[in-house]
DNA sequence: GAGCACTGC
């Protein structure tokens, strides 16, 4: 044993090796609850190892990251004390450092999943472990669900072991059909957490900059790490540190992903003063700093969700979980006791959500979706993970997997070009650019496209004035936003990705140089796809159709010229971000639709990654999914109806054209739609035909059987259509008398039932008419001066002695006195007491 | 009118 080793052997989780001997000699299922600090991560896998419960087979250990991956296995590979790529290796994308004589093989998420691929019983792997499962990435999720359903079919001798820091094991446990939990100590210092007393308003970067005054203060020694959503309020909170009245020096430092690697690294060097670190979340998982002993947090966080009905992702800054926080607060008891202040009250705290969103609930599922299917899942929805798909969330990749050709829409099968999409390891839109490239004769470029937009963004926003310049001398086209990263990553090489000139050039050189290795990767893997094909005749059109064949969905049309609003396919709009290139087509597509919080908290969708497109090419590619139809639409500024012939792609139009109209009451159903909307008003629209239409309801109401039209709005268009047809003006429509064609749209029988069942009029007993006036809801009735009708028994009835008029009795001078349904019954009761005060009042009457 | 963090054959 080497004294690494030696050494490691304290850790807590040792602490385990029996038990989980034990359990994993009778159980294939295991959930590992270790914190910080454990072990796990190195030990288990070396204990399971020397055990031999994996049969001489592979232990693989997922990871999420690959640095992490890496130093891991070099940390396994010294306590074991031997080269690492022999016994213990790993496999992260673009470094394969394993062997066939590897045994303890370290690997990142992804790994796994094309391995399965390949080789989908995992023949030669004894055992996964799953480590850092709380984190419940996408990958992991759709790891394990498979590595379960294989486990239960073919390979029951596969030992999978979930490993996670959070101590809510049951619903894993539960999922792992209520398999054994075992639990390690930590090895972590104590950190006292407080919260506010009170909500403080004011923005967290002045909470902050309080709280590290008040530590300051305090004269408690030990470096500061500040969490904030990024980096602009970063920025904002490193100004109000340095505004703090304060004797003791700083070391301010900024710390967020797109930092060059020289400056990430300051955090990590010593300094001769405190160091306060003010950081975004890559500090809660990612970068780990030694001798922090205070931690203040913020509380929220930017996270990205992706809106499956729109196609639309998010980034929203949001409160973090209990999860979050209880990481964050860790970070603070590393190496001695710590503390942790929280700019959120208790109250708060027990608001927020326990654990994160598994980032299956808030991603595009596209490229698992077909992943699966290639798998042979048939049932996406039910196939069983941790965590169920959103069912609307998997259809909706499903319908862009079919959109793009990759998916039978009749069988769900795949189809060819799909199975040729599924290797790439970029999204399934790009997968289908690279297999249209390769019809055109452009893989080389395309392939180039997709891996400049795989990683993080290359260009940066940059305030220097050289980056300006530069972006400039980028965007020297305006047809494709994707030529000017093209010149931009180019130049980035010309220059050997020197971290000096690609920060004059505003280009991120850690990511220029990762663009390089992806795309040599990408040419490999499309060569073994069948995806070939580069033969210097395609013009920039051929790969501006190809964005077309992975986007269609994400055509965009603009409002003005004034503007850079934009109609979207799918009932969307946007605006076309102001760097783009493409400002003076008409049509585009974008790759990418975002929608953004502005500082004074306003919602913007933006459109970026723009490229032309020209009406031509979408009548060529898409013949299929665009419809041409005449329309008729009222234009409010004219007046009048249009004839216009419009041309859409899905609800999108495209392109119109005026013409003469040849349909009158199609575009008198326009004018009729435009008063149903309440948008302009027909003044032969009155009481009579209101009056009508309550009398056609009435009857049709008591008498079913004469199966009178409902006039409801669709009737109602109708009768209007056939009312107005024959003109386009409205000054002719509110012309137009419109009762006949509601009459006529009844039978002549129809109406004489109308006419005798429900008149305008109704005669008493005493031979004198009354008018009638007819409710939407409620009796028709009549008024009538009570001395009009004395000695009147008879209860006047309509529609067959059905309905009873609903009489309202006044006064000589109108003044309503009383109303009722039975005449007989109202001379009997109310009249003796009614008459007693009119006589009083209306003298010059004969009251009976 | 504008920017979290990871990650894959």
């Amino acid at each position: 044993m080497t004294p690494l080793a030696h050494t490691a052997r304290q850790l807590p989780v040792w602490a385990l090796r029996d038990p989980l001997c034990a359990a994993w000699r009778q159980q294939n299922r295991l959930v590992v609850i270790a914190p910080t600090g454990s072990g796990k991560t190195t030990q288990v896998c070396q204990m399971l190892f020397e055990d031999g419960r994996a049969g001489g087979k592979q232990i693989i250990v997922l990871q999420p990251r690959r640095v992490a991956t890496r130093s891991v296995a070099a940390r396994v590979a010294a306590e074991r004390g031997v080269q690492l790529g022999g016994e213990v290796g790993y496999l992260i994308r673009f470094d394969d450092r394993a062997s066939p004589e590897t045994r303890i093989l370290f690997m990142t998420e992804g790994v796994l999943l094309r391995r399965l691929q390949d080789e989908p019983d995992l023949g030669s792997v004894g055992a996964i472990l799953f480590d850092e499962f709380h984190e419940r990435n996408l990958f992991s999720d759709v790891a394990l669900g498979l590595a379960k359903q294989l486990q239960a079919s073919r390979r029951p001798d596969l030992l999978l072991m979930v490993m996670s820091a959070t101590l809510d094991a049951e619903p894993i446990a539960k999922y792992l059909s209520g398999c054994p939990i075992l639990r390690s100590e930590g090895r972590s210092f104590p950190v006292e957490i407080r919260h506010l007393d009170a909500p403080d308003h004011r923005p967290p970067q002045e909470v902050a900059a309080d709280e590290v005054e008040r530590i300051l203060v305090s004269g408690k020694p030990g470096d500061i790490l500040v969490f904030m959503p990024g980096v602009w309020e970063i920025q904002q909170t490193l100004n109000a540190i340095r505004s703090i009245r304060s004797r003791e020096p700083l070391t301010l430092l900024p710390l967020y992903g797109e930092l060059p690697p020289e400056d990430q690294d300051r955090v990590f060097q010593s300094s001769s003063h405190r160091k306060v670190i003010v950081a975004t979340n890559v500090a809660e998982t990612s970068v780990t700093i030694d001798g922090v002993r205070f931690v203040v947090d913020s509380g929220v966080a930017r996270i990205n969700r992706y809106d499956p009905a729109l196609g639309i992702s998010a980034l929203r800054i949001e409160p973090i979980s209990h999860a979050s926080a209880d990481q964050r607060a860790g970070r603070a008891g590393r190496t001695a006791p710590g503390e942790c202040r929280r700019l959120w009250t208790f109250v708060n705290h027990k608001d927020r959500p326990k654990t994160n969103t598994p980032e299956i609930h808030r991603t595009d599922l596209a490229s698992v979706v077909l992943l699966l299917r290639s798998l042979g899942v048939k049932d996406i929805v039910n196939f069983d993970l941790p965590d169920r798909m959103d069912p609307a969330a998997a259809q909706a990749a499903l319908e862009m997997l079919e959109r793009l050709g990759a998916l039978d829409g009749a069988t769900g099968g795949v189809t060819d070009i799909g199975r040729r999409m599924i290797r790439l390891p970029v999204h399934p839109r790009y997968a289908r650019m690279l297999v249209e490239a390769s019809n055109r004769g452009c893989v080389r470029t395309v392939a180039l496209w997709a891996a400049l937009v795989s990683g993080r963004d290359m260009m940066v926003r940059s305030r220097e004035e050289s980056a300006k310049e530069m972006l400039e001398l980028f965007q020297t086209n305006d047809n494709s936003d994707f030529f000017t990263l093209v010149r931009a990553f180019n130049w980035a090489k010309q220059h050997g990705f020197s971290l000096d000139a690609c920060r004059r050039a505003g280009v991120h050189a850690l990511t220029a140089a990762n663009v390089e290795d992806t795309y040599e990767q990408l040419l490999d893997l499309c060569e073994k796809s069948g995806i070939r094909g580069e033969d210097a005749r395609f013009s920039d059109d051929d790969l501006l159709k190809c964005v077309i064949a992975g986007f269609a969905d994400h055509l965009a049309r603009r409002v003005d010229k004034g503007t850079l609003d934009c109609v979207v396919a799918g009932g969307r709009s946007g605006t076309l971000m102001r760097e783009s290139v493409v400002q003076k087509s008409d049509l585009l597509v974008a790759a990418e639709i975002r929608q953004i919080v502005t500082r004074d908290k306003k919602e913007l969708t933006l459109l970026g990654l723009a490229s032309e497109v020209k009406l031509e090419w979408l009548r060529e590619l898409l013949p299929g999914q665009l419809t041409e139809k005449v329309e008729h639409l009222y234009d409010r500024t004219q007046r009048r109806v249009a004839c216009v012939r419009l041309l859409r792609y899905r609800d999108l139009i495209l392109d119109h054209s005026h013409q003469n109209c040849t349909h009158p009451k199609e575009a008198a159903a326009a004018l009729a739609r435009e008063f149903l909307d309440d948008e302009i008003e027909l003044p032969h629209w009155n009481h009579e035909l209101e009056q009508w239409l309550a009398r056609a309801a009435l009857v049709a109401k008591h008498f079913p059987e004469l199966e009178l039209p409902a006039f409801d709005d669709a009737a109602k268009l109708e009768c209007l259509s056939r009312a107005l047809s024959g003109t386009l003006l409205y000054k002719e429509a509110k012309e137009r008398p419109l009762l006949p064609a509601f009459r006529d749209y009844l039978t002549a029988v129809q109406r004489d039932f109308v006419n005798d069942l429900a008149p305008q009029a109704v005669t008493l007993a005493n031979d004198k008419r009354f008018k009638l006036i007819y409710a939407s809801d409620g009796p028709p009735a009549i008024t009538v001066k009570l001395h009009e009708i004395f000695g009147v028994k008879e209860h006047p009835r309509l529609c067959d002695g059905k309905v009873a008029v609903l009489i309202h009795l006044a006064a000589p001078d109108g003044k309503r006195l009383a109303s009722t349904q039975d005449l007989a019954g109202f001379w009997k009761a109310d009249y003796p007491q009614l008459k007693r005060n009119a006589l009083t009042k209306y003298k010059g009457v004969a009251w009976l």
